[in-house]
RNA sequence: GGGCGGUUAGCUCAGUGGUUAGAGCACUACCCUUACAAGGUAGGGGCCGCAGGUUCAAGUCCUGCACCGCCCA
């Protein structure tokens, strides 16, 4: 074995081994208890990311762990259609050949983005598989399946039938670009500086009255200007007519409580097919609608001489001939939040179209009652206003899309017009009405959402009630990031409550965003990206997900360092060199078939310690998973093993003379402590926990042939006071040893002689000597205090000594104990103070008062212990 | 405008009312000691953002303020 871990060859070699022997795979017909999870599936066109690495790592961690717990525990993995952005990425594919998607027509393109997802659609799931990630890859779904069609089509029919889905003209996010309406959730709104413009409309019978508005090229869709009734400046104006400039519509002055008097002017242009406030006005006061661009973004012909102007050209022009008609009366510096396309960034124009909506406000009902009942749990708590928040104003969701890739919706129409629309689960060829054949289906298809929130049981194959679906739903956890608990998160629950009449899991775990180390988020654009990709092959999967996992706290944003996997690569580094260790020291004893010690019994203080130190950890590590505390079970393993069971047990191991006990005790308490911590390390970091299970496989009786299965730790409630106190105070005589010794600069293998006024059996004498490196340790002899080559430590066991030739620096030493002693009578008196108050005494808890009584003893030793130290240094300068 | 989160060592961050505030990295000194230099031993380094308050006790709870970030309108 190599003294440094190499992770790469190994983790490949260990993932296919795992799928071949079908560890992840999960049999609904095995009578267990489940745990299930489904993946948050990434998009189709994505590379793994940060974000996806960290989602990821922590349900392999809660799915690994309930594995060995016993559990059915099944991830189900699979991928998103994610529609306007394949869409986008084919199209582009596409026109570096000079093909757009019209002149291929519907069905062709369709064949071609097929074709782009056998050939890249698996590329993220590859990915997945190099972090480790145990989903059972049997049950990977794609949400353009068969048996999600299936699924959308029925949901889509249930709701129709229910009158919770209907088709509506309403103002709606369009992106221009991608020629599509959005739902409310796809616009990023981003402040933008841009300009306020103040605009005279000339009144009929003479005079003007101003508007400001920031988007002047949507005058020529006005049909009203509005002012508050209660605004004394307009009173007199309401009801007169304005001559539009330009398309020279005449338009009314209306009075509408809603137009805010401190705005501008005051006087507010209604633009009612731009505009969602405008849209309601109009609505309110029966005006007209006048829509003046096209899809695209370009003006049409209701535009007047603006016609075929893109929007923003447009805008530039209307504001010169403004200007020459001595109609723009100022320009002010504005900033506003401008809506995004979430998928390619144009700016989103609100634009009046007939789409098909999802109407909320009953679904959003009992999926507000599950939170407010806390049967649906969120982790940490506080997303749980946020997901009422946006529930409580939920809007109708519009789920028609103008794209070709996704699920179509399913309806007909009839040419004959006075045939009602058919929505119907199965394709038909005549017209339920009057039998014509000249019938159509709706040429729209449904916004990706609209499948991804039937994900936690389309993916068991519902609405059929398959075994999967009866044994499995509802799952348990969900794992996910904040973006989106909206789009997603909550849209599920009312899925999950209106088509199976249970919210689809209980716990909603949400994990902080990974962002750079300057707090942005990572992105392409911004170049401020760490692909895990390169991370998993240069230090591999194990550092990476270490490094995630132990910087993440409960629910914060994590911010990334370049260098942040060093403490996961140091880290399995250390775990390698431990195994290292064991091995050779079974082989050199010739030690095989090492079984575990069933009675713990006829042992040293040492093994006492480290195998009650065993069960504190596994007690504490459980306790930290069942609270979702990922990073503070990590880091209490990193330091068990590093500190208690390298730095301490590993080297008490070392020294051991009795070559019996050692075989028949030590190493088997070695084994066993150093197996138990693979086994409750393993859902953190599985390559290396798994490499070295199959190396001890030849040396240890392990239960089972792969740690994957392998049974999580349990208590053993072993606990032993005495050995643990015992423990700690050779603990401390080593390290007083081993300061002196650094103080005085004194070589490690140095021969030295010590002296230690407390009882020493020989054993604890042995590891004094080997660990702190000195040559003998002998009853502490009042009479060599005041020799020259002797110094002397008070510790609260009593003092101990060292003898050696010639000093070489004591000086620094007197200062440092002043100012320690210094601090601890501060300390001292600040105990004092409490217990001499009456109101500590009675009203703090009765363990406190002791614990502060006995610190207060402790503290006295120290001080005296430290009083003596600096009065013998003083008396050694004499 | 409303809401949420953050502000702790030089850096990145833990800290779930209990009194001497921790880790990793970086730094200093010594050590290539036969598991590990990706290591060992010892050490230095903190008005816990600011100001009040509650409490026997506050980094931790409450209020206000400042700055940074996010979400919603």
């Amino acid at each position: 074995m190599d003294t440094k871990y190499n992770p790469k060859e190994i983790e490949n070699k260990l993932y296919k081994i795992w799928e071949e022997n079908g560890y992840f795979y999960v049999d609904a017909n095995i009578q267990k208890k489940k745990y299930v999870i489904v993946i948050p599936p990434p998009n189709i066109t994505g590379f793994l990311h940060m974000g996806h690495a960290l989602n990821n790592t922590i349900q392999d961690i809660l799915i690994r762990w309930k594995r060995m717990e016993g559990f059915n525990s099944l991830w189900v993995p699979g991928i998103d259609h994610a529609g306007i952005a394949t869409q986008n990425v084919v199209e582009k594919e596409l026109l570096k050949n000079g093909i757009t998607r019209k002149q291929l027509g519907r069905e062709k393109f369709i064949e071609e983005v097929w074709k782009w997802k056998e050939k890249y659609g698996s590329r993220i799931i590859f990915q997945l598989k190099k972090l480790g990630a145990s989903c059972d890859w049997t049950r990977t779904r794609f949400t353009m399946d068969e048996m999600f069609s299936k699924a959308v089509k029925e949901c889509f029919v249930r709701l129709y039938k229910k009158g919770l889905i209907y088709k509506g003209k309403k103002i709606i996010n369009w992106c221009p670009r991608c020629t599509t309406a959005l739902s409310d959730e796809e616009v990023e709104y981003k402040d933008e500086k841009s300009f306020l413009y103040y605009i005279k409309y000339p009144l009929l019978n003479g005079g003007f009255i101003e508007v400001a508005t920031t988007r002047p090229e949507t005058m020529l869709g006005d049909t009203a200007v509005a002012v508050n009734p209660k605004d004394e400046r307009y009173k007199n104006l309401i009801g007169k007519d304005i001559k539009l400039p330009f398309v020279e519509r005449i338009i009314p002055i209306i009075a509408d409580e809603k137009v805010e008097i401190e705005f501008g002017t005051g006087a507010v242009k209604v633009t009612p097919s731009h505009d969602p406030n405008d849209f309601e006005i109009a609505q309110k006061h029966n005006l007209e609608f006048v829509v003046i661009m096209n899809e695209e973004g370009i003006m049409n012909e209701n535009a007047g001489e603006f016609n075929n102007y893109e929007r923003f050209e447009c805008r530039k022009i209307i504001i010169e001939k403004l200007r020459k008609l001595g109609l723009l009366s100022k320009i002010e510096d504005y900033t506003n939040r401008v809506g995004h396309c979430y998928r390619c960034d144009t700016i989103v124009e609100p634009y009046l179209s007939t789409q098909w909506f999802v109407k909320m406000a009953p679904l959003a009902e009992p999926a507000i009652k599950a939170a407010e009942e806390n049967r649906l749990k969120f982790y940490p708590e506080r997303w749980k206003k946020v997901y009422l928040h946006w529930l409580y104003n939920v809007k109708d969701w519009c789920i028609s899309r103008q794209i070709w890739w996704g699920h179509r919706i399913p309806v007909w129409y009839c040419k004959n017009e006075s045939c009602p629309p058919m929505v119907e689960k199965e394709e038909i060829k005549n017209c339920l009405n009057c039998g014509s054949e000249k019938i159509y289906q709706d040429e729209n298809v449904l916004d990706t959402w609209f499948s991804s929130w039937l994900w936690p049981f389309s993916v068991f194959g519902w609405p059929e009630k398959t075994k999967d679906l009866v044994i499995f739903y509802p799952t348990d956890t969900l794992v996910t990031a904040q973006e989106i608990l909206f789009f997603w998160v909550a849209r599920m629950v009312m899925a999950g409550i209106e088509f199976l009449g249970e919210i689809p899991f209980e716990n909603v775990y949400i994990h902080g965003t990974v962002r750079d180390s300057k707090g942005k988020k990572m992105s392409k654009s911004l170049g401020n990206v760490i692909d895990p990709v390169e991370i998993i092959e240069k230090y591999g999967a194990d550092s990476l997900r270490f490094g995630l996992v132990s910087l993440t706290a409960f629910g914060q944003d994590v911010f990334l360092s370049s260098e942040f996997y060093t403490k996961g690569r140091n880290f399995t580094n250390k775990i390698w060199n431990a195994a290292r260790y064991t091995l050779k020291r079974c082989e050199e004893l010739n030690v095989k078939n090492v079984e575990f010690l069933k009675e713990k019994k006829d042992l040293y203080f040492t093994e006492k310690w480290i195998l009650s130190r065993l069960d504190e950890i596994i007690i504490n590590t459980t306790n930290s998973l069942d609270k979702f505390y990922f990073n503070e079970a990590i880091n209490n393993l990193y330091d068990f093993f590093w500190h208690d069971f390298c730095d301490w047990y590993i080297e008490i191991s070392k020294v051991y003379e009795d070559e019996k006990y050692t075989k028949s005790k030590v190493i088997p308490v070695l084994c066993e402590v150093f197996i138990t911590s693979l086994k409750l390390l393993h859902p953190f970091i599985p390559f290396i926990t798994e490499h070295i299970w199959q190396n001890f496989k030849n040396i240890i009786k392990l239960e089972t042939e792969s740690i994957v299965i392998s049974k999580w730790p349990e208590s053993q409630k072993f606990f032993d006071k005495e050995s643990i106190e015992k423990f700690e105070n050779i603990k401390n005589i080593i390290i007083s040893i081993r300061d002196m010794k650094a103080k005085f600069g004194i070589p490690a293998l140095k021969d030295l002689e010590c002296y230690y006024e407390g009882n020493l059996g020989e054993f604890e004498k042995l590891i004094i000597k080997k660990l702190a490196g000195i040559k003998e340790i002998k009853k502490f002899d009042e009479e060599k205090t005041f020799e020259s080559d002797f110094f002397v430590r008070h510790l609260i066991s009593g003092r101990i000594g060292i003898s050696f030739k010639g000093i070489i620096n004591i000086s620094n030493e007197k200062e440092k104990k002043i100012k320690e002693l210094e601090k601890l009578k501060i300390v001292l008196s600040n105990i004092e103070k409490n217990l001499e108050n009456k109101e500590f005494v009675e009203k703090a808890p009765y363990e406190v008062v002791e614990k502060e009584r006995r610190k207060k003893e402790e503290i006295e030793e120290k001080i005296t212990n430290l009083t003596k130290d600096i009065e013998f240094i003083e008396k050694r300068r004499e």
